[in-house]
DNA sequence: ATAATATTAGTAACGATTATTATTATGGTT
DNA sequence: AACCATAATAATAATCGTTACTAATATTAT
């Protein structure tokens, strides 16, 4: 987790992003908890220091937060559901640039799951593994 | 993949679904593919042999054929994103029961990316693990 | 056949997210 | 310190995937 304000500040500065004092709110309310909230619960969080701030401006602080580097998405909600006739879990592949989502035929470990109850509490019944990149044609070919 | 006729009623049945020629129609679609289409291109393909289908049947019947283990959902689209200050790649433990989020600290394998990278002609770039299940407060404790 | 129940098509509603717009704040320059 | 170009904001409207509703139709069991 990155804290230290200089390097905050470096980052939005790249891309020409000021670091205002609604921007300074989200990023201490996702700082200081270890939960983590969607964008309506950070929204009622910051409302209690900047009353008037919009929710709109949250989702672009989001963004912006995620684009330097500063914040991590985890996506449930923003993109549309796919189906899968293999009902088994198995790992799949997305393309970040055309969509393309192919089976990963791969010896990946087969335990995940067991060697994740090692390391909680939780009774882990189910999971999801995932990569992102580009697929072959869309990555640069070995040409360019 | 489940094909197999009696099998497929035989769990629809259980829990008091009809197999109808809707129902059938997505199935085919859904079975006829490697791609992992979305519930508006499977609308599409269902039409030129139901052409009144209606979308909402659709989404019933991926819902159901889900629910009695004959689909998987890749999960973009129906919940709402989190956020994490940790901007770093690691697992997460989500509680299906109460929604409550975890980070997973845990020594699992790091080099999930070079593995799969193996096993496909994409250029990945990152990934997601996530794990499901019941959270210390939601599974049945020892003394059930 | 009849009755009870499930399913459908069509449409309206929902809700998270994104876009729009007029106004305000910020940072650099002279 | 005043000025100018640009970025950011609050408020609100629009978008769009998904879900809920409803009256009509189909299916199954008796």
């Amino acid at each position: 987790m990155i804290t230290d304000q200089e390097e905050i500040s470096r980052r939005l500065d790249i891309k020409g992003y000021r670091l205002t004092k609604q921007r300074r709110a989200v990023l201490k309310v996702l700082q200081s908890t270890i939960s983590h909230p969607d964008a309506n619960s950070i929204y009622e969080k910051v409302r209690k220091e900047i009353p008037h701030v919009s929710l709109g401006t949250i989702y672009r602080t989001l963004g912006i937060l995620k684009e330097v580097g500063l914040l991590r998405e985890l996506d449930y909600g923003s993109s549309l559901s796919h189906y899968d006739a293999n009902a088994e879990n198995h790992p799949h592949i997305v393309c970040t640039n055309c969509g393309r989502i192919d089976d990963l035929q791969s010896p990946l470990p087969d335990n995940l799951e067991e060697q994740a109850s090692k390391a909680t509490d939780f009774l882990i019944t189910d999971h999801r593994l995932e990569f992102y990149g580009l697929c072959p044609h869309c990555r640069p070919s070995s040409a360019d």
